[in-house]
DNA sequence: TCATTAAATTTCT
DNA sequence: AGAAATTTAATGA
């Protein structure tokens, strides 16, 4: 599969409406109107409101957890299409995260009652839902498994092409992150420090894995797999 | 290998 | 100009 079809084929996923043609979608405006939310609102805190489903239209969303020192760790961060929130009765993400809106967003909530009724009404949505769990449980087991085991090199790595398949754009050979992403982000997702991160973030440019400029994140996906397929250092 | 500390430099607002 | 982000270097675990 190439990085188009998987690209798309991502999105889809995460979209819990893609079966649904137009009649059904336009039966549910009035069920989650859309908001706009300005940048940096806070959207869920731990032990905050839980409104129901969120689904982010567009923008982008950062999911992150305050350790017990205070630092951020950024759990996830999610673009357009996606969902997160969660109800009585299905859970998107654990209760102890923050969310936070990174840009200009267009979300729409939908409460538990709609939430459950409209699964009745379109089982093809809660077999979507079942879905988006699947591949994130998928995700985070590949995550797990690099924290664990690999070093901040390979963690960098993994975190590129997870956050390529989301946020890449084609750019010659290149997938450019569209992606506001500072060195210390990347840190607080991968478990390293900025400097570190800027350090093997230089080197994976030298040896022409990446490209860096003005805050912009290119990854050459060919050379990025072919290096993660490589032996682990042990 | 990488966190930590410190300090200089570049880039953003 | 001032803040934020990046880079470089030295040290020790």
């Amino acid at each position: 599969m190439d990085i188009n079809e998987e690209q798309l084929s991502y999105l889809a996923k995460v979209n819990i409406f893609a079966d649904l043609d137009k009649a059904d979608l336009a039966s549910l405006q009035n069920v989650s109107p859309i908001v706009t939310v300005a940048a940096g609102t806070v959207l869920l805190r731990p032990d905050g409101p839980r409104p129901g489903l969120f689904l982010l239209k567009r923008g982008r969303v950062r999911l992150y957890r305050l350790s017990n020192d205070g630092k951020i760790v950024t759990l996830t961060i999610l673009g357009d299409g996606t969902v997160f929130g969660s109800t009585e009765s299905i859970a998107l993400n654990g209760r102890n995260i923050h969310a936070e809106s990174m840009d200009n967003c267009l979300i729409c909530i939908m409460r538990q009652p709609d939430v459950e009724r409209v699964i009745r009404q379109y089982p093809k949505v809660g077999l979507r839902i079942m879905q988006i769990l699947s591949s994130r449980l998928a995700d985070l087991e590949d995550l797990t498994e690099s924290l664990a085991n690999d070093d901040v090199r390979r963690r960098v790595l993994h975190l590129l092409t997870h956050l390529g398949k989301q946020f890449g754009v084609p750019d010659g050979n290149f997938l450019r992150l569209d992606l506001p992403l500072t060195h210390a982000d990347i840190a607080s997702m991968v478990g390293s420090t900025r400097e570190t991160v800027t350090s093997t973030l230089s080197t994976l440019a030298r040896d022409g894995l990446v490209r860096t400029n003005r805050r912009q994140l290119w990854i050459e996906p060919e050379r990025v797999s072919m290096a993660l397929n490589a032996l682990a250092p042990v």
